[in-house]
DNA sequence: TTCCATTAACCTTAATTAACCTTAATTGGC
DNA sequence: GCCAATTAAGGTTAATTAAGGTTAATGGAA
């Protein structure tokens, strides 16, 4: 699956060769304009890392950064700019950049830039998948596929196994429901299929035994697996 | 504790001029000069951050960390250098470096920096414990998407809840309108619709339990919302 | 066959829209 | 400047729609 980024330049022509470069590299690119676009491409286009140039209209970088934050506290954000100033540069790590590049730049760097976060990123989801963990009064054995509670063992199948993974490994974050479905089946033509309803009610049937354990429902956002 | 910094330079100007500023702003700080002390330092200091000039008799930079990256697998590792090629800033990325920063810098940066690397990984390590927020005899649980009063509790959806942050999350600031449409639906078409208002109606409803919680519109503005 | 994944049909509830009401701002005549 | 008329902003409640839940049936591979 493609890597989303959300790449916020209001000058055409640098935009649009970053954006060209970056395609032929094999990003999936939204480019915005202005500010006030990005929050809506934040909610349509899900990207995995922002591109943010500090100069713009209206808005200025850091402020924009602040609200990208506030809304997506994991997604990394990338800020290109002119200004060489330390101060800057500063401003920019205060605001809740991730990194920061200062024009001019090659692309190369970018990419490597880019793809440095988005590793420091996946490095921190997955610690270890096929250990053994605790689930309340369950033990989750990703290896034998089973999940172990006290009075019996549930078999579990490959699917139902890696949608309790994902759910499960947010560590009390909120899964979304869409990346979710990508994950599990990597494509959009699920998504007024009814078949992941089906996978979550069988995996609240599993956890009944013990109250302690809830899996929200966020409407509209996705789910919570959470354990008292 | 003091964050432990293993410096490696084999400049002695430089080596001593960064140690020292270094060391005023609280780091704890180990310099090494040439890379065959850098795997006892490794052992001996235990670090939390490595910086790691490349220009090094005998061993080359990138190298060196690789094999510090082969002991110490999260360990973040800035790359100092002279260089200012591209090739030479991939080539830091593929052998592990988190970071990188060209000569000259301003110690400003690289300060920065250090802390920037440290934050992301201390963020990777706990996937946010949001902390529980009092409001007025209630408690907001946002990572259980609960509101909990002295009598019930309420489950809240995942509007309610983002909408509840942000008008909380100003501490008895205006939240305006604007911002708030902007934040939760990232749009203006939403600019006339009475979406926000029936929400609103519903958060006031869950606080009338408390006569001193206010939540007061300001008409043209926003809101505000007020513990007494 | 048996087990798993998917679809189908129908149900429930959160999110949004609609229709109508209330109140704070603005405006315009005096 | 004062005060009613107007209008725009927001409040309220109910209806609608869309997201998700539930259960059973179908289909396909081992």
């Amino acid at each position: 699956m493609k890597t989303r980024v959300l790449y916020i330049e209001d000058e055409p022509f640098l935009g649009r060769i970053v954006s060209e470069t970056l395609q032929q590299q094999g990003f999936e690119l939204r480019l915005v304009a202005d500010g006030a676009q990005v929050m809506k491409a934040l909610q349509s286009f899900h990207p995995d890392i922002c591109v943010l140039d500090i100069m713009l209209p209206n808005v200025d970088g850091y402020t924009l950064c602040k609200e990208i934050r506030a809304q997506k506290p994991g997604l990394p954000v990338i800020f290109l700019t002119a200004r060489s100033e330390t101060a800057d540069l500063v401003k920019g790590f205060e605001a809740g950049g991730t990194d920061y590049i200062k024009k001019p730049f090659s692309m190369e760097e970018l990419i490597v830039r880019i793809n440095n976060q988005l590793q420091l990123l996946s490095s921190k989801k997955k610690p270890d998948a096929e250990a053994d963990m605790i689930i309340g009064k369950y033990r989750l054995s990703a290896s034998r596929y089973e999940l172990i509670s006290p009075t019996t063992t549930h078999k579990l199948s490959a699917r139902e196994m890696e949608i309790l993974q994902l759910l499960t490994s947010g560590n009390n974050r909120v899964v979304e429901r869409r990346d979710l479905l990508m994950q599990v089946w990597g494509d959009d033509s699920f998504f007024n299929s009814r078949t992941l309803d089906v996978y979550v009610r069988k995996l609240r049937s599993l956890f009944e035994e013990d109250p302690n354990i809830e899996l929200v429902t966020l409407k509209g956002k996705g789910y919570l697996f959470l354990v008292k």
